[in-house]
DNA sequence: AAGACGGCCAACCGCGTCAAT
DNA sequence: AATTGACGCGGTTGGCCGTCT
């Protein structure tokens, strides 16, 4: 013998919610509570699973949720609460009044995780790709870094190859070809039918291009993952180019290189550090100190919040508003 | 003008844990 | 003690809407 149901599955609307349904819910939550979701449905004459009126409750209807943009210092915080705890919303969202779990997830997997790609930050380890690619490629051989690559195609390709061929990068033309000769502007103009072949091509230019790689390095250093060799191997790995501090991120991350400061990279090299790179950065803005327009505030604004090296964001704890579990 | 595409977000799904029976 | 469902959470989906072609 269990517990009862939470509702009757046959009977039960789903989809959007009318503006009928909300005033029910609400009536009757202000009268009663929300004790008991099973009974809430039914008492409040919805034809709704107790589940469902949960969700509407918790994620829309309650009377302290904000409901509009997020702040800066909001998306400051939810970045490095991500730092630590990873897609843990509900914690993240705790430190966020106002603010549903659904929400932080929803404005991380829209508008966030884009924003730290664009700035050459993996928004997964919250390290630079630069740092990641050069630990990838110190410890894999160069097939299984030629087929990282290839995974890559579809994202971050213009890094990827970058790191794993060092050659430059041309970050100011529509698509960055120079990694491997013509072989991407090849790949996206080419006919569908013609990208497999392309593909196969990359992939055997990037085997070679290891090859070569290896051939280079150190044979004391050889894909010893071990040894603490990331910092040797970071220099030459270094991916994105510097202009006065900080620049456009290419096309590739979807962001069409627009004003916004978050599309503009503070950490690009490898062994440069966001501090390094704020110190330029400021020094780019006391160049431009006249120029007052929106996009400069933002960047300065943006200055101020990724103030950290960037692999743990600085979080002091005295910023909670719960303690963390 | 209209269809394709992509961003956004509310809602649903499925799983793990806890608690009632 | 075993069974079953509520609850909470993170992942995913579907539909709306604006923009692009």
């Amino acid at each position: 013998m269990g517990r009862i149901p939470c509702c009757e599955k046959d009977n039960v609307k789903r989809g959007q919610w009318t503006p009928e349904e909300d005033h029910k819910l609400s009536s009757y939550i202000a009268q009663h509570g929300t004790r008991n979701w099973r009974l809430i449905p039914k008492n409040a004459g919805l034809q709704r699973c107790g589940k469902s009126c949960r969700l509407r409750w918790t994620n829309y209807l309650r009377p302290d949720l904000k409901h509009g943009q997020f702040s800066d210092s909001e998306e400051q915080t939810i970045v490095k609460l991500h730092s630590v705890f990873g897609n843990r919303w509900s914690l993240i969202a705790a430190q966020l009044p106002g603010r549903t779990d659904n929400d932080v997830k929803n404005h991380w997997n829209t508008k966030l995780k884009k924003k730290l790609s664009g700035m050459g930050i993996d928004p997964v380890t919250h390290k630079p790709f630069s740092h990641l690619m050069a630990e990838i490629a110190t410890t894999l051989a160069p097939p299984q870094a030629a087929h990282l690559a290839e995974a890559a195609l579809g994202c971050f390709k213009d890094e990827v190859l970058h790191l794993l061929t060092k050659k430059p990068i041309n970050f100011h033309g529509q698509h960055s070809a120079a990694a491997l000769g013509n072989n991407f502007t090849d790949y996206i103009n080419c006919k569908p039918d013609e990208k497999d072949a392309t593909v196969e091509k990359i992939k055997f230019d990037l085997s070679k291009a290891m090859q070569q790689e290896s051939e280079m390095m150190p044979s004391n250093k050889h894909w010893d993952s071990t040894a603490n060799t990331s910092a040797s191997f970071v220099m030459p790995y270094s991916v994105f180019p510097t202009i006065s501090g900080y620049q456009f991120s290419p096309s590739s991350f979807g962001n069409k290189g627009g004003a916004s400061p978050w599309s503009q990279s503070v950490c690009t090299g490898s062994t440069c550090t966001v501090m390094d790179r704020q110190s330029q950065l400021h020094e780019k803005l006391e160049e431009e100190n006249d120029d007052d327009s929106e996009a400069t505030k933002e960047i300065r604004n943006l200055s101020n919040i990724f103030n950290s090296d960037c692999v743990v964001w600085d979080l002091p704890a005295d910023d909670l508003i719960n303690p963390m579990v």
